[in-house]
DNA sequence: AGCACGCCGACT
DNA sequence: GTCGGCGTGCTC
């Protein structure tokens, strides 16, 4: 067909195309401030709200607004508030075509609210389909998605895709199941080891909204004591959601809840189920026929009824960060949650982030704690190996690994299994000097030295290569490679038992639990399986690991990877024993030697204050090609107290290495500035970095750069 | 992103 | 006159 316009090709339809030209001519210059709807086509109409407000499902900032369209009359019915749509979407004059509109292409979309008049002085187009009468979309979850993306400077159709799965015909055409009554409320059962938890259960149980920063006791009950959290919400009369990192960990959630209220009463949203499954499991919460929902990150979405409570777990763990465009965090639309909903807030973990220690900092959650006493009966007890005892340590030189730790796994394996948690592969191996084991630096920039090739070096920081390298500290010339090797000692302590199975569990095979008889459990940081009645002991190598890596959160990381290694061991009282082949000067060694992961986590808050670093200032990351980058900082109208930070060269990413969001493609030079602002303005920076970004792609503007609030490496 | 509009220079 | 080049701006 030709490319003309409506003037010269319609002409054997309905409406003469001069006319139509007439009418939009006369419709531009009378600029009527509220349009009666009318079509092209002057369909007949919805008698009654003739104007649906559209979202557009397109993820791009500059349509991040409603369009009006007109409702035919016969989809006046399906036509309601948070169905699914699909309209024309365009540019310019749309041609004309057998009388039809034929504008761009059709285009999905959420119907979010029906009028009595448009505020478009334009004539609407016509809705061109109702993709289904279910209604997906309802005030609540729409605000929330609205918060989202202002939070995070994203648009709101991106966050829409992450709240609203894909519709699946087959699943919506079953009837959900009719919800159940509230259940009876739970007793406190192991709450209450915890000074303030059977009043917290209470709480929930008797419609309140009390919010928590919980540090959980290490071992099991955990996830039963989650379970009494939700089951407390229900009986209430209220619905409640829990957020976990990853299967295993809603597994056993999952396992406690139906123990606890049995079948019926929670749905479980993770990603592995299939669509139809998946789709099935979230209509039945959203039609109110569930009121809990336990799941991993998607979940934190989930449309569930007469919210009472909201609960993250383990929310340092990085995988409660979304991949998806705006990249929410979990625990951050968590928290928007509870505000929206006015809903209790349950924050729970063994280890304890800055963030989490923030909210208790400011008074906006209060903590949930065991007594110290409780604590030291509950752990197990954790020895240090720095480098001065491995100096001293004759052994160790010749055996790679120290005395004690030797012995802590000698004297385990005879009463149980024994946990090794070592490095996780992939790590890039760090250098340390051979002789003194100081860590291998930079000369320019102190970065981290790692191992290229066969004899290359670089700095993991500025990229630049080192060769002729000696240890400032002892005068070495020779390098050893510090994961590699930890891997290799997890190799030999097999051997050195032959008669103990050796069991692994990483990246590749997860093993959920192992049976309470001894054994050598190799494991990465995340992957420890669950031993029946406790390991005896662990042996923890990831401690150089943490040296080298230049992130502000590695302190935090590390001291979370051992408290979760940790945690599984059996209590002191009954032998547990743990040694961490660190330096016990360290700030997270010493914490874990007390197991006081919420006392390192107020320090860290306190420097990160004094530093003006995130989570007390709001950051943001800008990055991309560097002339790209200079004319986006240029040209964006931050906030008065808003300070840019660079921009600095970003590292090359390596070519094979996976490439994170946000990264540069293998090979480019990229550069990346951060934006920071004090506390309280972070709503305002997400404003102006929408703004500059949507006038940026509005003019087609070549490159594009990336935003990123709540960079995750920075430091 | 598409895609149409519009304002300017060569051509039947 | 009118065809078509690309620069600009809109999408209900």
């Amino acid at each position: 067909m030709s490319s003309e316009n409506g003037q010269r090709d319609g002409g054997a339809q309905d409406a003469p195309p001069e006319q139509l030209a007439l009418i939009r001519d006369s419709v531009r210059k009378a600029k009527v401030p509220r349009a009666k709807p009318r079509t092209w086509r002057g369909a007949a109409l919805a008698k009654d709200l003739p104007v649906a407000r559209v979202l557009v499902d397109k993820g791009v900032l500059h349509l991040d607004r409603y369009f009006d369209y007109a409702v035919p009359e016969e989809l006046d019915a399906d036509a309601q508030p948070g169905v699914r749509v699909r309209v024309r979407f365009g540019a310019g004059r749309h041609r004309v075509r057998e009388g039809r509109r034929e504008g761009g292409g059709l285009i999905d979309g959420f119907l979010v609210e029906r009028l009595a008049e448009s505020d478009y002085p334009g004539p609407l187009a016509a809705l061109a389909q109702v993709v289904s009468p279910e209604p997906v979309l309802d005030g609540e979850l729409l605000g929330l998605a609205r918060a989202v993306a202002d939070r995070y400077a994203g648009s709101l159709a991106d966050v829409l895709q992450l709240a609203v799965p894909p519709r699946n015909a087959r699943a919506e055409k079953r009837p959900s199941p009719a919800p159940l009554p509230p259940p009876p409320a739970p007793l406190p059962g192991s709450w209450e080891r915890y000074e303030q938890g059977p009043a917290f259960l209470e709480a929930l149980a008797s419609n309140g909204a009390p919010r928590a920063v919980w540090s959980a006791l290490p071992g099991p009950e955990w996830s039963e004591e989650l379970a009494r959290a939700v089951a407390a919400t229900l009986a209430s009369g209220r619905g409640a959601l829990a957020v976990l990192p990853d299967g295993r960990a809603v597994a056993r959630a999952d396992a406690a809840l139906t123990a606890l209220l049995g079948e019926g009463r929670h749905a479980v949203l993770t990603a592995d189920a299939g669509p139809e499954k998946r789709y099935a499991q979230w209509l039945a919460v959203r039609r109110g026929s569930v009121r809990a929902v336990i799941g991993t990150r998607a979940a934190m979405f989930a449309p569930v009824r007469d919210l009472g409570l909201v609960a993250v777990w383990d929310d340092g763990d990085d995988s409660h960060s979304e991949q998806h465009a705006p990249q929410p965090h979990a625990r951050e639309v968590l928290l928007l949650r509870a505000a929206q909903d006015r809903c209790a807030f349950l924050l729970g973990g063994w280890s304890c982030t800055v963030e989490a220690a923030q909210l208790v900092e400011t008074g906006w959650a209060r903590p949930l704690v065991a007594t110290r006493e409780r604590v030291r009966a509950a752990a197990p007890l954790v020895r240090t190996v720095g480098d001065q005892d491995l100096a001293r340590d004759e052994a160790a030189r010749a055996a790679r690994l120290p005395t004690l730790a030797w012995q802590a796994v000698r004297e385990g394996l005879r009463h149980g299994p024994v946990l090794v948690q070592v490095p996780r592969r992939g790590y890039v191996p760090r250098m340390a000097c051979a002789g003194c084991r100081a860590p291998a630096r930079c000369r320019h920039c102190s970065g981290p030295l790692e191992a290229q090739g066969s004899d290359d070096l670089r700095c993991g920081w500025c990229g630049r290569g080192e060769s002729g390298w000696h240890c400032p500290e002892c005068g070495g010339f020779r390098l050893r490679a510090q994961v590699v090797g930890a891997r290799r000692t997890a190799e030999e302590l097999g051997r050195a038992f032959p008669a103990v199975p050796v069991r692994t569990s990483g990246r590749e095979h997860v093993l959920d639990t192992v049976p309470g008889t001894p054994a050598l459990v190799v494991s990465t940081p995340g992957a420890e399986p669950v031993a029946e009645g406790g390991y005896a002991a662990a042996l923890l190598l990831d401690g150089w690991a943490m040296v080298g890596r230049p992130d502000l959160r590695s302190g935090e990381d590390a001291l979370r990877r051992w408290i979760g290694a940790a945690a599984l061991v059996r209590p002191q009282p009954a032998g547990g024993t743990v040694v961490v082949v660190a330096e016990p000067t360290l700030r997270p060694v010493q914490a874990l030697v007390r197991w006081d992961p919420a006392g390192h986590a107020v320090r860290e808050l306190a420097e990160r204050a004094e530093l003006g670093f995130p989570p007390v200032s709001r950051m943001a990351a800008v990055s991309g090609p560097g002339e790209t980058v200079a004319g986006f900082l240029r040209a964006v109208d931050l906030p008065a107290r808003a300070e840019i930070l660079g921009p600095v060269p970003l590292p090359v990413t390596a070519a094979g290495r996976p490439r994170r969001p946000g990264a540069p493609p293998p090979g480019e030079q990229w550069d990346r500035a951060l934006v920071r602002v004090p506390p309280g303005h972070g709503a305002a920076l997400a404003t102006a970095l929408k703004a500059a970004q949507a006038a940026r792609m509005a003019k087609g503007g070549g490159d594009p750069v990336w935003v990123r609030i709540d960079p995750l490496d920075i430091g």
